[in-house]
DNA sequence: CATGAATGAGCTTTCATTCAT
DNA sequence: CATGAATGAAAGCTCATTCAT
């Protein structure tokens, strides 16, 4: 039944079914929001429930648990990636560019309860999970390190890896408590980067 | 409360007290020893079994898993704690005093496998950890800081509790990976604080 | 809707049936194929996807189970059925000619993995296997049976229903067991059939 | 000695709870009823909400199905394999005692409803389950056996295990389908194993 | 008091089957 | 007709916590 006369789907080999790909945005969208309220540790049933979909429907979208964290955050990541290069040229130092950067990966952090703890789970199954972070921001951050260092403005020997994970560290927690302010403390250790004059 | 137990206990002379004192010193023993190997949440049942007696007996003596682990850790709370205004005299600067009474801190928590974590629970269950900590070593913090803060040494603007949850973030998940140094980041922390010049 | 299908396409002369021929063959291919690694209770969607197909496909062709299964193994049953008057005349005795008429049944049965278990399954979904090759079989072992009787070879008291199913019994579980031989066993099964002398 | 289990427990160090031990026996005795309708693979769930008791009952007592299946059929299992010499001496022949002991098998297996199954299955779970019964039944088959066999009765190329099997499957579905007498064809095999005179 | 048996909610994962596309 | 996405019922197993002994 070859019939093209159906709405033929934007072009593409193999295009997703519509109702499938609704329901993967439906699914990352609740999961999204379970995972602010309930950390991205939420019971598969719960995201279910939440996307009004049966348990299945996740397995098959996201195997893992780890690909289905990665689904749902990709879209800021990325974003986050990409920002390093343009903040370090439009910034007036490599220090000052490193410091918005940090605030910009606080920012995403900060609202993604138990997503820090999760990145620091020795769990088999989170491994992509790590990798996916540790590929697409490590050597962002490393260049901006790297210019920082360059510029004489601060210390070499911080890697870029520790960094972020000491940030990614004190992001946790950060979204259910209002006396704590992870951007001023992550400000604090982005300072404390600082050369000694 | 706090006293009645001993004096109870001079003037019945029951020797099952005896007993219960011995069992808690065992408790506590084994406590700690699964702390250190399966972290501060290991099964009810294998502290129990590791100690020799029945799970119904640690609910006996530490009713929630905040109280054991209050239990187990108060001796090394209370060092930490009463380690401060020492440093502060026999260091050079507040500063300097800031950072050893810090690094205490944070050699005690590295060590305390899956401690950190807890601290940062929203779980109920763990406020009387929480509350126990802030009220032990926020205030010794808090001196550091001012004392540091009077001489001019660091801003002013960061509170104790905040500086003591950022310390306490930056050593979760410490323990099971050699290439996060806590001790290092946290040390950027406190460099951090100073005062620019 | 039995024969209906074969005169249709003859008729009618519609393309769609040659695609949908082909695409049984395609299924029944797939299947014999997952039957033999991985039992006659392979996954549908193994059996799907091994045939490049959906998993609807399957249940539009087959609805279900039992029928694919009959289907995949028609031939071979058919085969069987038909040997048994062959041998009848081409062995020197009736009681040979029903060893090696069994024989047959357990070479075609071993090599079906689970099938011998699933022709004993009291699931209702199974009657229709059951009763396929009850219908096909039993006719022919008890020609044989009642021919050996005749003959004073063996004793007469034994039904072919129930001799049928005795082989098939001694057939599970034979594939994947190279310590357990079925037709030895099979062979002690008829042998016991004689008429002691 | 055997100085009696029973009584070993009063006397014993750690005699086991009166209401432990009245559990083990209901749960012992909602297994076996469950497995004679559902199979011996019946549903944890199932089986405690017979006995009445929690799921987490049943894995405190039998931490694996095959315990459990093994605890239920326990009794039965050592009666048979005791039967074995006793029935040698009592029995006109050899081989009348191979027979009659392997009635008692038969009737023990024809109404485990699964369990000829299971002890098929290659799933590693059921190791244990299989050695018990190779452990206990083969050699009394064994011995059996080689009586016969030394009395010239039967052929002497027929292993015990491999007789054990065919028996065993033999006797799979025999529960629930009134035509099919297990007993019957079990006869004819042992029949077949005479040496043919 | 101590014990450890019992409870049962809660989690993940698989798959037969239906049905929108 | 074919497809394969969605469904959701099972099922196994763990462990914190209660409570009979």
């Amino acid at each position: 039944m070859k019939e093209g006369d159906e709405n033929a789907e934007q072009a593409g080999a193999r295009p997703k079914r519509a109702d499938a790909r609704r329901n993967e945005k439906t699914l990352l969208d609740a999961a999204a929001a379970l995972f602010v309220t309930s950390g991205v540790e939420a019971p598969v049933r719960d995201i279910a429930a939440k996307a009004g979909v049966g348990t299945g429907t996740i397995y098959r979208h996201f195997p893992t648990r780890a690909e289905l964290i990665i689904a749902v955050y990709r879209h800021q990541v990325e974003a986050c990636a990409e920002a390093g290069p343009a903040l370090l040229e439009s910034s007036p130092t490599p220090h000052a560019a490193l410091g918005r950067w940090i605030n910009l990966f606080v920012d995403f952090l900060v609202t993604k309860h138990g997503l820090a703890a999760v990145l620091r789970s020795d769990n088999a199954g989170f491994d992509t999970l790590h990798a996916y972070f540790l590929d697409r921001l490590v050597p962002v951050c490393g260049q901006l390190l790297e210019a920082a260092a360059a510029a004489g403005e601060i210390r070499s020997d911080i890697e870029a890896a520790e960094l972020m994970r000491g940030v990614g560290n004190l992001c946790i927690g950060a979204d259910h408590d209002p006396d704590y302010d992870a951007r001023r403390l992550v400000g604090l250790l982005i300072a404390g980067l600082r050369r000694l004059l």
